[in-house]
DNA sequence: TCAATATTAGTAATGATAATTATTATTGAA
DNA sequence: TTCAATAATAATTATCATTACTAATATTGA
């Protein structure tokens, strides 16, 4: 038996297609709406098995930022984000990985330190012009 | 007519006191079978409504850290936590809060920076030793 | 004392995600 | 090639966390 039985079906590429090709990091719910203009048949239920299939082979991100949805991410190399208060969205933040930060605890916890996550929340260039755009998403 | 009209119940007496007397960070449910213990009678409903009105009042702080469910601290200050990525326990990081990585990515993205959190994971005490005790939380 | 308002317990509704199931597609050995 | 074994799908249902609704109770201040 290969255990190397992973199948590339249409629907995993275009959604591997569709996550390569955003910039900022799509909700499962997105990727539906986005998928669906190119696989009108495909089902919700679908694209979060394979999200989460992609993400587990570690041939894409999910990624655990604040907000009431996961978000994916095409890039699976450790970096940070940025994330909109008003609008929700996520975009990469320009700034090197500080592995300082890990030594800086070390030992000062009862934990064994595997990783760190670090996420900016601020304003997006859209919703900090317009004076209504705030506090649209919960949290 | 007074807007101060916040009425300090029971129920969020309760709330408050049990939020304050725990060092680790406790999700609704876990608030809901504490307070349960005093006041058998509370409903799930009005822990979550009364988190929300006391967190929305700055006299708690909801938390934004991984996992499915939001968590909740008695402490209000910005400090920084440690979760568990077997259990899901959340406790305080014994680090000061980190200034300059705002003002590291200030102007290099098109975001109005408002604020950011880091999260450590790792393995608590506990779950560290045995080593069946991992992954049990997902994400 | 009483009407206005706040809060509650209980329950139903929502939204995100995961599990189930019957069907279809793909594979690799005979 | 053909066919049984396996993988993946679409569609549906279930689950879990959270929020909204509602009718009843409690509190306040005139």
């Amino acid at each position: 038996m290969s255990n190397t039985d992973f199948r590339l079906t249409p629907q995993r590429k275009i959604i591997l297609e569709e996550l390569m090709e955003t910039d900022t990091h799509l909700t499962a719910a997105e990727v539906y709406e986005i998928v669906r203009a190119r696989l009108p048949r495909i089902s919700l239920g679908t694209v979060y098995r394979n999200l989460e299939t992609l993400s587990q082979l570690g041939m894409i991100q999910k990624l655990e930022v604040g907000g009431t949805q996961k978000r994916f991410d095409g890039k699976t190399n450790i970096h940070y984000h940025v994330r909109c208060l008003s609008c929700g969205r996520v975009d990469d933040a320009p700034i090197e990985p500080q592995t300082a930060l890990e030594e800086a605890i070390e030992g000062l916890t009862d934990y064994e330190i595997i990783g760190h996550r670090l996420e900016f929340v601020g304003l997006c260039l859209k919703c900090g012009k317009k004076p209504g755009g705030e506090a649209r998403t919960r949290a």
